[in-house]
DNA sequence: CACAAAAAGATGACACGTCAACCTGACGCG
DNA sequence: CGCGTCAGGTTGACGTGTCATCTTTTTGTG
């Protein structure tokens, strides 16, 4: 009899919380991406790769441990890199000593916009979400989201618990 | 003199909060993806709309009221429709009463895919969020993000501060 | 040294979202 | 009635992210 256990659906007050959570992402990033792209033509995706490259030395870094700063994997940042590369924000260049390699070097335009965009974008980031948080709930949240993440990376138990799935009642499915 | 204030800059636990907020959003849309996709060949997005559609009278609803509901802009809503009912998940039905309107309607597929989809889901939402946090997290994050949603979706003052960008100094760009 | 395995990147295909038109039909109003 | 405006939806173009795959080079190990 492997009987499935009933789903645990989220009550009120857990499904507010994870809604909320959610759109409140979606928001956050829309109203980002409008500041970046009306001050200095940049994307979110493009500030987060300006920002490392142009406070590293030479202005330049190798596509590994870029890729490594800003956790993304190679693959997208390959991607992506093309193409800022394209509207001449980057360039690429071989690495001599390891010729697998690839350095991603800013450019002075990408630089300058990345200075364009700068204060506009912290002054976003405060204004629609640190300078609305107290300091207990920086602390708050910042210690959520390392447990989250720490359980994801790590001991993300696939879940796999055999759900046979005995689909009768659906209620609520949130 | 129209000297530009130097911008705020995040200190060390306003930058950690902010981080761990957007790599835990991005952890978890991550873990919810892959195991929809791996349970029920389903996004997330999808789900999102499957949810609403079962939960209708009919299993379907206009195109306009699952849009509010949801809170996509119509054309996001319109593409993906359009994606899902390639996919036999959903098909389309003009509306009788107003000849522009359009029902989305759910398959019994698509019934089924997200009744099979479900538990899991609730499983990987607890335990990779919701059963991390306390009952004061949950209120501390829903507070905050009801308070941030209406920011943005109310008063977002353009930060239009006219910056006319000194660029002089670039040292913490976060 | 030889050779398997791992690392670094690039690439193509595809799903997803957004923006800016665009079309059609409903509605208000003179 | 006629006309302007708005609402509901669709579409095409484009930037973005993921997955799987591939190539090349490095590295570790016997």
């Amino acid at each position: 009899m492997d009987h499935v256990a009933e789903p645990r659906w989220l009550d009120e007050r857990e499904a507010r919380a994870w809604r909320g959570f959610y759109t409140m992402h979606r928001r956050l990033d829309g109203a980002i991406n409008r500041q970046l792209t009306r001050d200095a033509g940049l994307s979110a995706a493009d500030y987060e790769i300006l920002v490392p490259l142009s406070e590293a030395p030479g202005q330049r870094l190798r596509a590994r441990d870029l890729g490594r700063l800003v956790n993304w994997e190679k693959s997208r940042l390959s991607h992506h890199v093309g193409r800022m590369e394209r509207r001449g924000l980057v360039t690429r260049q071989g690495c001599p000593t390891d010729a697998r390699g690839a350095f991603i070097q800013l450019t002075d335009s990408g630089r300058r916009a990345m200075e364009t965009a700068a204060p506009g974008h912290v002054e976003t980031v405060r204004g629609c979400f640190i300078d609305l948080l107290s300091g207990d709930e920086l602390e708050t949240l910042a210690s959520i989201a390392d447990r989250v993440i720490q359980r994801i990376d790590e001991g993300a138990p696939q879940d796999a618990t055999d759900t046979d799935c005995g689909g009768k009642s659906t209620q609520r499915l949130r």
